[in-house]
DNA sequence: TCTGGGGTCCTAGGACCC
DNA sequence: TCTGGGGTCCTAGGACCC
């Protein structure tokens, strides 16, 4: 008999979820944006406020696009640190609430409070003050869902907003779900959807009555796996906290006046893989696979990836890896016009050894020498060498053999 | 109006090792 | 000498999410 299930309670998860998050930080800071529709970002829309969003105006619409829609938008330019700032401020509220929290991206997160029943109060209330405090504390409006699975939490965020609170009974999950176009399911997007209608799927009910061996067949076994297993309410997963993540990347739209030449794109390279390994080296991580990302003008994409024998997080060994692939595509590119140029790391792990970022891109050549100084001054004269200069980009220093620190794990 | 920038996970074939 | 199965890593592509 398996003692655990025996009076073991139902979960309690929250997912919290910031409602248009940027763009109500802008209506947050600047009154006169308050009760208006606001969109920010100019080229494409990054997020928009309700009041746009009832014109039709919605998140990764093309500027122009959304000004028809409604012309009367105010349009801001994104301040990404500010949101970056409230960002924080809104987990410090949840993680004064429980150790428990998962951050899933700058405005959402889900939170167990399974354990706070007895010392804090049921589900629904914290989740209540929780939204209060971070209308009080931060000034934003944020829903939440509540239910004894990520996903179903997830799925009543969606259902709370805007600027609400839904709870999806414990015993009444699948008389939520079901009614719900499979859409509503994790992992389900256009394509899925549109494989799915063909067979006559439209609701996650319709998912629940047919076998995962059947769904096999038309979505591929993982996600039929995982699509019948929602659709069941089956999500055993853990709130797990501080996930971290697994590949940095960069990228860059080129636009389609005229074809790029190689110098011009070896620029961009430069300059991508300068902001990456800078987040990197900050971030104290190091990389194993470099991967360059390209589309195409006809907006096909392609990507190539290698390898390297050591991780690194240094800016030369990357940029010298991207330009290998991007050699050995520059063919194809110069065949079928190049739209988009993007790179990452993946493979990723922890440094251990000091790095020092300083990317000449953003800073001067007497700040590098600052910088080279105080770990001198630090660490003793021969810390910093060897030192590799990259023209005026970037510097690489390779390690303090006496800092390095016990790996962990 | 041609469609940003940051990510995650899955599939599938080939190389390679045991 | 011939053959098999299992496992891991690498590469490329695709779907999806915020």
């Amino acid at each position: 008999m398996n003692v655990d299930s025996v009076d073991r309670p139902a979960k309690a998860i929250l997912h919290a979820d910031l409602d248009a998050f940027y763009a109500s930080v802008e209506q947050r800071d600047n009154p006169a944006l308050r009760g208006k529709p606001v969109i920010v970002g100019g080229g494409v829309v990054l997020a928009s406020s309700y009041e746009a969003r009832q014109k039709g105006v919605k998140t990764a619409m093309g500027g122009s696009e959304a000004r028809r829609l409604c012309p009367e938008a105010i349009v801001v330019e994104p301040r990404m640190s500010v949101y970056s700032q409230a960002s924080k401020e809104v987990f410090a509220i949840f993680e004064d609430v429980s150790p428990l929290v998962e951050g899933i991206s700058i405005d959402e997160a889900f939170i167990d409070v399974t354990g706070l029943w007895r010392l804090v109060g049921p589900a629904p209330a914290i989740a209540q003050s929780i939204r209060r405090k971070v209308r009080e504390e931060v000034g934003l409006p944020i829903s939440i869902g509540v239910a004894t699975t990520k996903f179903l939490a997830k799925v009543a965020s969606v259902s709370a907003k805007p600027d609400g609170l839904w709870v999806v009974p414990e015993g009444g999950e699948l008389d939520y779900l079901h009614p719900l176009p499979v859409r509503r399911l994790w992992g389900v997007g256009a394509i899925t959807e549109e494989k799915l209608a063909s067979r006559g799927l439209m609701t996650v009910g319709d998912i629940a009555g047919v076998s995962p061996e059947q769904l096999s067949g038309w979505v591929g076994k993982a996600s039929a796996h995982h699509l019948s297993a929602l659709a069941h309410n089956r999500d055993p997963r853990r709130v797990v906290v501080g996930k971290r993540r697994s590949s940095v990347g960069a990228q860059r739209s080129l636009g389609t006046r005229r074809p790029i030449g190689r110098l011009e794109a070896d620029n961009v390279v430069l300059e991508l893989v300068d902001r990456v390994t800078d987040r990197l080296r900050k971030g104290e991580r190091v990389g194993r696979t470099v991967t360059i990302r390209l589309r195409f003008n006809d907006f096909s994409r392609a990507t190539r990836s290698r390898t390297l024998p050591q991780a690194t997080g240094a800016t030369e060994p990357v940029l010298r890896t991207c330009r290998d692939l991007l050699e050995e595509v520059w063919p194809e590119v110069k065949e079928r016009g190049l739209t988009l140029l993007g790179m990452s790391i993946s493979n990723l792990d922890d440094a251990h050894a000091v790095q020092l970022s300083l990317p000449f891109a953003r800073r001067s050549r007497d700040d590098a020498d600052t910088a080279i100084d105080s770990i001198r001054e630090k660490f003793g004269r021969d810390a910093i060498s060897p030192v590799t200069l990259l023209g005026k980009r970037g510097i690489e220093m390779p390690m303090l053999p006496d800092d390095i620190p016990a790996r962990s794990g």
